[in-house]
DNA sequence: CTGAAAGCGCTTACAG
DNA sequence: CTGAAAGCGCTTACAG
């Protein structure tokens, strides 16, 4: 494997050259530049990592702290992976990957043997064992989703109570008056992630502001619990025209099913806004327009925070991603009473 | 951050020393290592890693090239990237997460920087670009999965015809005669990896051999088109008392609706066993006998091959991960003729 | 059982 | 615009 001795030999010039040649960091004779590079070329020259960590103020590497749980829901969380490493590999970076296990302590391991440079930090609980480690080991880390306790950190998390508000003021512009919302389970409010409270008061607080008659129903993930979410809804708002589903994909199918069943035409009895999926939902039948939970979005910006943090401290910060809709057909103005058609 | 000058000072003892003590390689007077283990202690010392990886022979990091293509399933993918992970956690090593984009540049990147010790090849198409590349590199690799052309490379995978042959096994052992096969989409046997294929095979070969009367059918991952297997299944083999669901979650999941909606009871009317699926069928209605396709014993093995290698060249070779079966209780002997009940 | 020292392959002040 | 050299923090022969 050659050695940045072998190209300074085979260009004719020495090995700080040879550095400075490929790092761009001093000024090089266009001349003395062009034989380097046919030198490095010709060798296949690629700098030792190892030796660039030792040397050099960086290791060009996140570790990515992205835990796995019995209810991880798998394409998201590839999702966010995903969208980080390419933003990563963006900026030269690669990406170690840390689970579940050794959660904690495998931080501490790559952080202290400055193996990583700084750290992404995915799938964030309100109260997340990794927020004190963090703190302790003053490592510069970017947290996407916001735990409870974020004094000190750099948080990056799409902007849940915008995506709310969005939501109702497209369904009122329609001209809607009575809008549920199927959100996740009771679990998932009760411990898990903040962002679902967030939508959800996000939700009501638009819909009050606006004199907006609401629902809310919380169904586990199997489809008998989207039918029966759906009854409550109506139980709750006789009036209702418009439903926003802020839950997985299974539950958004389920939800789309029943309506089918029951001969409830979307959007010509019900318009449906399918609100914060990190999906695409314009496979359903029919498709949804949508506010997506673009990964990417997140992902990038987080990165970005990282990279900042490596050039020395920025302030902390909870940074929102504003959300975007996407029209795909799936909300119409409600029907007026008369023309109503009965419900089942 | 303390580095292992400091550490030698505490202990008062050489450098190489503190080495030794930590590593293991030569023999250290008990005394001394209480001293160097009390000094790396109170220091919170932690070996610098690009120093060791400079002067050492390791880097004790593989690469795990992990690409997504649209039609990856999720959760599968999730499953064995994180089994990758555990797995080489359990050697003391890192995992650098390679992503689509880059899958060969990453690949060429990595390996001659020496970054990581050796490459863990996910996701194996049986026309697949990593293999040239690897090849090339002549850097240690397995791949999870078989590829066409697998001459030369370390490959471990599941024993797809073997777990075949042990569905008919049960099957024919519980006295079913008539079996179906529900199999991936077309489109996965066309192109993609070569285990449906083998899966295939060695479920023909094993009913040949046992003059057992087949189906097959390949429906999209759609419920309609699951309806539609079925029927087909029951077209060709009108005596059919059992079917193997070699196919995604969604795919088993919807024969298993479509058998409840037609009143056919798993395994009253119909036994039902589940072949190499990489999620749980014990959530299912009913549970499903299995015989899964376990990430846990393919990366294990994978890694540990790895690990072989980094200490040296090992032979070439294919090596197929022996089958297992759990029982759930949706296997039962067949009606006889007089007592089945009439199919819809 | 232990130490002094070379060397891994870079980056980056220091010097001109 | 370029070079000679120190130094990053380890591992590991070499020596005793």
């Amino acid at each position: 494997m050659a050695s940045i001795h072998d190209v300074a030999r085979v260009a004719g010039v020495s090995i700080s050259t040879v550095s400075y040649a490929l790092s761009g960091k001093r000024s090089i004779a266009a001349s003395t530049r062009a034989r380097v590079l046919d030198a490095v070329e010709s060798l296949g020259y690629r700098p030792n990592a190892g030796a660039r960590m030792l040397a050099g103020t960086r290791t060009n590497i996140f570790a990515l702290t992205a835990p796995f749980h019995a209810d991880t829901y798998a394409p998201a969380h590839m999702a966010f992976v995903l969208a980080v490493a390419q933003a990563a590999r963006a900026h030269d970076y690669d990406v170690l990957l840390l689970t579940q296990d050794e959660a904690t302590n495998g931080l501490r391991r790559v952080a202290s043997s400055r193996l990583v440079d700084g750290i992404i930090v995915l799938d964030v609980a309100g109260d997340d064992d990794r927020v004190a480690v963090i703190r302790e080991l003053g490592v510069p880390s970017t947290f996407i989703g916001v735990p409870r306790d974020a004094a000190g950190l750099v948080c990056v998390d799409l902007d849940f109570e915008a995506a709310a508000a969005l939501a109702v003021e497209k369904l009122a512009a329609a001209g809607h008056r009575s809008i549920g919302l199927i959100g996740h389970s009771p679990g998932v409010y009760a411990r898990g992630s903040n962002f679902p409270p967030r939508f959800r008061d996000g939700f009501f607080a638009a819909a009050a502001a606006r004199g907006i008659e609401t629902a809310f129903a919380m169904p586990e993930r199997d489809g008998p619990s989207a039918r029966l979410a759906l009854d409550a809804l109506y139980r709750d708002c006789p009036d209702m025209t418009a439903v926003v589903l802020h839950a997985e994909e299974t539950v958004q199918a389920a939800v789309l099913d029943v309506l089918r069943e029951r001969g409830l035409r979307v959007p010509g009895d019900l318009s449906v806004l399918s609100a914060c999926a990190s999906f695409e939902t314009d496979h359903f039948e029919p498709p949804l327009d949508t506010i997506p939970l673009v990964a990417a979005d997140s992902c990038t910006r987080a990165v970005d925070l990282a990279i900042e943090q490596v050039g020395g401290p920025i302030e902390p910060r909870i940074e929102l991603v504003p959300p975007r809709f996407y029209e795909r057909g799936s909300i119409a103005p409600p029907r007026t009473r008369s023309s109503a058609s009965p419900r089942p």
